[in-house]
DNA sequence: GTAATTTTAGTACAAATGTACTAGATTATT
DNA sequence: AATAATCTAGTACATTTGTACTAAAATTAC
């Protein structure tokens, strides 16, 4: 593989384990096996691949959101949606997790971002017009509660991250179940009541336990 | 005033404005004009400085808790209840910003936040059933909903933050208004009738101007 | 007033980091 | 095959950081 590859793989891997603050250009060619100066030639310095990965990041998320289908828009699509996504995320977390850290330092990805979520903003609109003329969302009847919903709904979709690191202790499937679950069911209080029947068809085909909160609380409380 | 004082309150102002990863024993003693052998004298380092500010944190968050009245229970009241919780988490901002951070510099952290959300996942399930038997929130509908949405509720009211950085140039009256008013919106679809009432009345006798999204984006979408 | 204590200044050191530079090795081009 | 372009190793330097230590100054206790 070219070095330049195995560098962003190293990086990844490192910016995801130890946080932004702890990785610098030796500890990758240390891991490498190649030369601090080797490193330098392609990257000048870790900000430059961190931005690197935040690129790719802002790419595999378009990617996802480009298989957009309106005729396929239901509650149980947008959960498998919504880990799909979620696991791109954790994939890029140190990203999302250290985010305040990534815009002090490289600051052309907090405007970037800015459209990023203005862009969210419109498809997440689109989505929900397409739901309420689908009859599965209420339409609205309080002015502004759906644009509301949405931009919570953005915030949700970064913050998830956050909470699972402090609240999971195995970061495995039923972390992404449990936030896609979550991510979903602030959805409900807006169906109608074609969109409640699909939505319980599908829990109860998937056979949920009941909620029970955060799995690292369980019978502490 | 005490010296170790003055380094705390130049310690928090600093962690605000640099980040957790730009402030050092050398920095605070500089603009102290104090040595930094003395700054140790004090503080080990600046890991014990972020975890004295975390519990001064944590002391002021319980402190609002405590105000709680049942009788007052109303969205109004959730409202300028979530103004004054969010002004104190303005004024530690770091806390919240750098928290992956945070929790890896300083273990005990992690484990001590823990049990602070399943405290307040306590305290706003109290809220919740106070809210349902005062006839302003629906019973609940679908089983495990309303416990779905505290933990949503608990997770915004600490995202606002990584929010409001990226999309506020202005960090002012008007940036709490706008995530406060979000998170009283998040209860909306819940209310009965009566709630609804309520909620309409000091809507429209605030006046505010209708929803338009984020600050930041208008007019450029 | 003297002794004990707390507080402060100043310095020194090792470790880590970003950056810059040179020179050699490898690959591609013609 | 010769030349150019690309890649890699190695090193050196200035900065910054946490930590540790000594000695002086200020404060408190007796």
């Amino acid at each position: 593989m070219k070095t330049r590859d195995r560098i962003i793989i190293e990086a990844k891997k490192q910016l995801n384990e130890r946080g932004i603050d702890q990785v610098s250009i030796r500890s990758i060619a240390d891991v490498l096996g190649i030369s601090p100066g080797n490193l330098t030639y392609h990257f000048k310095n870790v900000d430059a691949i961190i931005y690197e990965l935040y690129m790719e990041l802002v790419a595999a998320l378009s990617a996802s959101i480009q298989e957009f289908e309106p005729s396929k828009l239901n509650t149980r699509w947008f959960y498998e949606q919504t880990i799909k996504n979620f696991r791109v995320m954790w994939d890029y977390r140190f990203l999302l997790l250290d985010f305040a850290a990534v815009t002090r330092k490289i600051r052309p990805v907090k405007d970037h971002f800015r459209q990023l979520v203005a862009m969210r903003q419109l498809q997440f609109r689109m989505f929900a017009d397409q739901l309420i003329d689908n009859g599965i969302m209420q339409e609205e009847r309080i002015p502004g509660l759906v644009d509301r919903f949405i931009i919570q709904m953005i915030i949700y979709s970064d913050a998830w991250l956050s909470d699972a690191v402090v609240h999971f202790d195995h970061f495995g499937e039923k972390m992404f179940e449990f936030y896609a679950d979550l991510m979903v069911s602030s959805i409900v209080p807006f169906l109608t009541e074609k969109g409640l029947e699909e939505y319980r068809g599908w829990k109860s085909a998937k056979n949920d336990p009941p909620f029970r909160g955060y799995p690292s609380l369980l019978g502490k409380m």
